[in-house]
DNA sequence: AGCTATTAATAAGT
DNA sequence: TACTTATTAATAGCT
């Protein structure tokens, strides 16, 4: 249709060409509308021209996703099934690692040891038992650390009401007097605490950590997840 | 363009209509492949009637899982945007979870413990003590059902072979004689093998559960995931 | 971007 | 559904 038939086969003047795309481009687009009102239908084109640009036309009442959703639901599969099962894979294979370390933690707690031999029953026990004496190992270092930083503090305060005193002249008053907490005191204080018999009942640790609210030691809760 | 001009609207006539989608339908297909070849363009088309038939046309050399990424690309958005990042998420909380997990198997194998304050350390440590006296208890319990069971088999081999030598007419040679174990020799064994005092280099121990075979205690490999 | 001679598509009928 | 054909619609080549 034109002032002369053409023979269908690439148009080798990129003119040519470029405005005959535009002109069938048009011509399409005309069509997919016509047939979408004339027969109900739905209709989604997806073109890129030789230089890349880039037309679409959908029917009104419908969109690319909504289509290209129904045409995967014919042809009975995912265009993008290989990634989407990767996915799938990979959160099957984190579950399944969250369920292993969750295991681990109730038999660190001591539940759970149904399932386990005698010798691996043996090996949690050394391995409970060396982590005890580490965390107990730290709770010292730590209780220690901090008393003498009070103990620093306190001195600091004595010097400095001893100094006010000297400024003032008046004499000490042993009222007032700075006495040195004898060495063992403190750690007594923390036996009492909790490092001798320890007492289930009394703590549900929450570690400074943000996000591991959830990490209460002494609770069982393990649903997260 | 036929006998007669038609009006561009729903054609009520259900037969009518069936007639003009399916016509017209090929006039575009081949309208579409007509510009693909003359002017080196690529088309993806996707159709469907009123009555949901479905028809597709693709440029060769593409296909339309590649129109859509292509087109995807030029919108400069995923289509399934919203399912692809809520995978995502589930997937980023998932994999939080794990690293706040294995944080806690740290923590309560005495590691990383530089972050939590002293009343966490103090309610860690007695969760640890508690889970230690269950994993000691449990321990003692399987070793004193296996030391039952074994001494009753040996039993019933011995009466059996009473039996044997009553049924031969021999008399019982005390060389073979049973000899019943002292109540405590069995236990001894047991705090040899690691109940008494630990011995961080004996075990490695594999839990007998399938896909925990990363789970060995005393190991610290917790980079899976 | 318009024009128009010419071809192509197709509506209605069989 | 397929074929026919009168008629309209699309468009190739040109300006």
């Amino acid at each position: 249709m034109g002032r002369g038939k053409i023979e269908i086969k690439r148009i080798e003047n990129a003119t040519n060409r470029q405005v005959t795309y535009s002109k069938r481009r048009t011509g399409i687009m005309k069509k997919a509308r016509e047939l979408t009102v004339l027969c109900d239908a739905q209709v989604a084109i997806i073109m890129f021209s030789s230089t890349g640009k880039y037309h679409e036309f959908c029917s009104p009442g419908t969109d690319i996703k909504t289509m290209v959703d129904r045409y995967q639901q014919v042809i009975g599969s995912s265009l993008w099934i290989e990634q989407y099962e990767n996915m799938q894979r990979t959160l099957s294979h984190l579950k399944e690692i969250n369920r292993n370390l969750r295991t681990e933690i109730r038999q660190r707690m001591g539940e759970d040891l149904d399932g386990l031999e005698f010798h691996e029953l043996r090996g949690l026990e050394q391995n409970v038992d060396a982590a005890l004496k580490e965390v107990s190992r730290k709770k010292y270092h730590v209780i220690t650390t901090q008393t003498d930083t009070f103990k620093k503090k306190v001195k600091h305060a004595h010097e400095a009401y001893r100094n006010l005193q000297h400024e003032l002249g008046l004499h000490e008053d042993p009222a007032f007097g700075f006495v040195d907490n004898a060495p063992g005191s403190w750690e007594g204080a923390a036996a009492i605490g909790g490092g001798g018999a320890p007492d289930m009942y009394a703590f549900r640790v929450v570690p400074s950590q943000p996000n591991l609210h959830f990490m209460a030691y002494g609770s069982h809760d393990l649903r997260l997840g």
